[in-house]
DNA sequence: TCAGTACCGTACCGATCGATCCGGTACCGA
DNA sequence: TCGGTACCGGATCGATCGGTACGGTACTGA
């Protein structure tokens, strides 16, 4: 029984590297074969014997892309300070979008065109994961005291998302790097402290209303 | 010579109507001329007698969903103070994004996935305009003592524009319309008067308050 | 030496893409 | 009645889509 057989002859990592470069550019959909293969610089049936298809090919670029590209946001979670962690989250995805070399955007929101496609939930559950994640943060926050026990962790989570999915789609029509850093400087402000001595410059900055449904 | 001809048998506006639905839902690649003639009612040969090539008839959809999906942007304009402007931009784009029966999102953010063709410089020119009409507007604002002369009109009018993009895309995931207007709430306490010692009803946004003092 | 295995890539598959050819038809003014 | 014109749509175009069949090759263990 033999283990062996041909041997590959060329490096999966790279050309993987070279798949999340093409989709992060083009999409999904618009990123042909013959655009996928010339950039991976590999045959297409090399292709499909590494990768299986094409939706398996982005999946596994998908999820080289978070390793590599989104690891601001666990580095964010673990800031001290729930604005702390806002700010990394959103100086880290605004880093992230508009970094020089690198196709402007997020492969997450770029390749969402994917017309009902099986890999278009993958991408609204990565959102819907790093919300999560960043909801609990902020209960916990709350919790130690670090964060108004007025705000709701759920909207203050969405709002972080909302806002870093706009970024991807404003650095693809050019935004810089400054515009938006400017942009998430004013969303910071959202994330005050109790203040305990003087309240009601507190509920100022904030605004206190119905907590949003989640299910 | 005869300046007649056989007259259309359609509805030419009907049709566009059914573009617009058809690019909106699927965008522009993925929107294929099977699909749009099946949903404009038409044959192929008869698209391209009334709209041109497939290019063509997107940017006439592309000008009609503007002008008639996109009528909140004048309304927020129209607003008195500039914290209504961006109340009523925010509200009436999230609206928009999640009007039930139409499809979730914005077409000019759900069309975005054409490869570097044409169309695509028409919808981030489209988002361009939208920024300078409200950054002119902010300035005129802060002008007029309505909004406190530290804020930066340009960034102001940037962060309404990337989170309202933001939202097009957050719909298409699924957010309902109040979490993303509770996510907009959160973006209103950015529109702070002049004057923070009178401010007492900033609670959802809804009462816009007129600055007591004069102008 | 030789069967087994997994790689290689040329050439090709059916389906679908956007776009058009062309014979037919309905309306105009002369 | 008739030439001119513009719309009608079935049939079809070449190009490209994602995906594969297949003959050849390089490595394994027996």
């Amino acid at each position: 029984m033999g283990s062996g057989g041909r041997p590959r002859t060329f490096d999966i990592e790279g050309a993987l590297d070279a798949a999340v470069d093409t989709f992060w550019r083009h999409g999904y959909e618009a990123a042909g074969l013959a655009e996928l293969t010339e950039a991976m610089g590999i045959s297409r049936p090399a292709l499909y014997r590494a990768f299986g298809d094409k939706d398996q090919l982005f999946r596994s670029a998908l999820t080289r892309y978070i390793d590599q590209n989104m690891t601001y946001v666990s580095d964010a979670l673990a800031r001290p300070t729930a604005r702390e962690v806002a700010h990394a989250f959103l100086t880290g995805n605004v880093a992230a979008v508009t970094t020089p070399g690198r196709p402007a955007g997020c492969l997450s929101v770029q390749a969402m065109v994917t017309d009902e496609a099986e890999a278009f939930s993958l991408l609204a559950e990565n959102r819907r994961t790093i919300q999560e994640r960043l909801r609990d943060r902020f209960a916990e926050a709350i919790a130690e005291g670090d964060l108004d026990a007025e705000q709701d962790p759920d909207r203050l989570a969405r709002f972080l998302i909302t806002l870093a999915t706009g970024f991807a789609i404003r650095a693809t029509d050019g935004e810089t790097r400054e515009e938006l850093l400017a942009v998430a400087d004013c969303a910071i402000a959202t994330f005050s402290k109790p203040e305990p001595r003087d309240a009601e410059a507190t509920r100022h900055g904030t605004v206190p209303l119905r907590k949003a449904a989640n299910d």
